[in-house]
Formats: structure tokens, sequence, C-alpha cells
DNA sequence: GGCCGCATGTAATCTGTTACATGATTCT
DNA sequence: AGAATCATGTAACAGATTACATGCGGCC
């Protein structure tokens, strides 16, 4: 029951699951990244930052690089994920987001991998984000009965979030009956 | 229909707020943020932030400070609002956050500002983003519309940005409806 | 005497953004 | 010839976090 100070690291992860798909060097990395809808729609990056995280993410060794030189000029520099750095994605896409604020990208993010990985993969993060969601709708059903009577902003505050967690949990049941309607269950 | 990139400045905001109420000197204001439980539910801040945050708005002409000399040692600095500050403060209270994920804090703040103020206040404000919310649903919708028939995950986030606002809409309406009942409409 | 509370801040560090630098190739 | 594209980054600044500095007065 720790409390979960660790960072989100969205960005980081959303790399390495490109990387995943693909090795790349940073120029095409940006372009994907740009081009592609389903990111886009959730992400975007400027190029000196891309490069600044893929060298960090280099020196942590998630990644390798290799020099293909080329046609091109300064040679290409093309990424792809270490054996850490695979872990590090496939944990990342098992695992649910501990925020309900981490829901609108860092989750997204997480489904679109494990979607592209399998269905299980996408069945098994929206179970571990359901349960997850439960649990903070527990966390805030605790702490409002611990207010007095006359606290009607905080239970306003309350009514909010446990709202925005009901809708988070409608939603992924739409979407894990979605799942079960492309492919049905073997 | 400008695209509005305008900072949220809510912290900023919020120490107005509170130095609307009443002027207050630095390691009072944070007592004030750390121990209100309204304010402390959906902020907080540290001692070094809190007086770079006073330094800036006094620099900007939103506060103005005065020296209270007395038995305590470095003698307290009193903040309070400028004219500007006043003015500021006051059309914050008036108008609504202009992205969804801004509703979290900032709006929870102006909400719980505008009420101190006045029913009509939190009335008007609570107007106001609801008009913003279904002005966001329409562009969402809109922009969904354009998608081709393959595009599931896209599909998927839209539907989840709308979950999230529709419960938003539910939610304001809700608070509507306790205010009018806390004391019905003259 | 030593520690806690009051009250102010500065300094170092980290993260991210914006702008710019470099230079080859390809397109018009 | 000049512009756009490919491909790499560095440098400067802005913002926030963390840690530390200072010093008085009162309590144990």
């Amino acid at each position: 029951m720790s409390p979960r100070p660790s960072l989100p690291l969205t960005h980081e992860y959303i790399l390495l699951g490109l990387l995943h798909q693909r090795p790349m060097h940073g120029y095409d990395l940006h372009k994907e990244i740009a081009t592609r809808e389903e990111i886009a729609l959730i992400w975007s990056i400027k190029q000196s930052r891309l490069y600044a995280l893929l060298d960090k993410l280099e020196t942590q060794g998630m990644l390798t690089s290799t020099l293909v030189p080329g046609e091109a000029h300064p040679s290409r520099k093309e990424f792809r994920l270490t054996d850490a750095g695979q872990q590090a994605f496939y944990s990342w896409i098992q695992s649910p987001v501990h925020h309900p604020r981490e829901m609108r990208q860092d989750f997204l993010a997480r489904l679109y991998f494990a979607s592209q990985t399998s269905q299980q993969a996408a069945a098994h993060l929206i179970h571990q984000q359901q349960a997850a969601c439960r649990n903070w709708l527990q966390g805030l059903d605790q702490r409002e009965r611990l207010l007095g009577e006359d606290r009607d902003f905080e239970r306003s505050v309350y009514a909010f979030r446990t709202k925005q967690i009901t809708g988070m949990l409608e939603w992924l049941s739409s979407q894990e009956i979605k799942l079960t309607q492309r492919q049905p269950a073997l």
C-alpha cells in the first residue's frame, strides 16, 4: 500500500513503445509522432526535446543507438530498445495508472500500445485499470465520510472526482465490450 | 474564436483570492493554504515557492506590500490586492476555464471563491462553464465525424473525452441545483 | 542550553520551451 | 540559384522543486 510517488514518465514510455514497433532515428520518430493520428491526438513534442529524451533514455540503458552512415548528412542515429527497454515497455502496458489525471494521456497511450500488442494485453490492461478506479472510488468515499456536516465545498470536490472516475469506469467497460466484439473470445 | 493559448495561472489567482478575503503576510498565507481544508483539498505549495510567487505578483502590480514591524523578527511583509489585482480576481471568478484539464484544480478554485463572494457569482460561473463544456462537446463531435471508418483508437479517445465532459456537465447541473436549494431564488 | 515556531528568503538543481546553428541533398 | 527537406543538435531562458541560510523569542 505504498502511496506511489513515482513520476509518470509517459513520454519516455511512448518513445519506447514506438521504437518497440521498429527501430528509428530521431528525425523519423518525430515525423511519426506528428503524423500518426493515434499518437498526434494525445501527444506532440518539439524536435529538440525529442533528441534530449532519446539521449536520456540511451544513457539510462533503455535504448542503444547505431550510426547509420549513408547519403544523408549528419549520419542517422538509429535507436532500438535494449532488453531493459523491452522489459520496461512490457511492464508499462501491463500496469494501470495510479492517479486519475494520468488517464487522459498516459492510460490512453498504454491502451494504444497494448492493443497493438494483442487483444489479450488490452483486456488485461483494462481490467487492471478498472480495479484501480474502483480503488480510487473507495478512497474518495472513505475520506468523504470523514467530513463534517457543513463542509459543502469539500463535498462538491469529492462529487466532482467521483463523477470523473465513474465516467472512466463506464468508458472502460465500453472498451472491454468492443474488444470482445472485435474478436469474440476463443 | 481565438484558440486561447493563455496559461492558466491558477496558483497566482488562488493567492489573489485568499488575499482578497484579508491581507496577509507570506508565512500566514502558507499556513492558511495548508490548513484551510477547502484549499488544501485542491492545492499545496512550498513556502519558498510561495514567497517567489508573491514577489512576482508584486512586481506585476497585482499586490502591494507594507512592512509591519513588531515583536517578530524579520518584520512581517503584509500583502494586499491592488486595484489591478482586484480586477484580475473578479474577472477570473466570472469566466470559465478553457480546457477540460483545468476543471480539476482551476475551476474548483474559481467556484470556491465565487461562492464566497455571492450566490449570484457562483451561479454565473456555473452557467459560463456549462456553455464552455457544451462547446467542447460540439468540437469533439465535429472532429470525430471527420474520422475514417477504421479509426478505432481515435474513436475511443473521443469517447473518453466526451464521457469526461458529459460528467462535468452533470456535476455542474447538480451544483446549480444545490445553489438554488440553499437559498431559493428571489 | 537546546529545540521549536515565527518569518524571511537565497542557491542549486532539474525540467521544459524557444530559438538558433550546421550542413548536405533534393526539388523548382 | 534559391528554397525546402533531411538530420543532427546546442544555448539561453523560464519555471518549479529541494535544500539550505538566517535570526529572534519563547518553552521545557
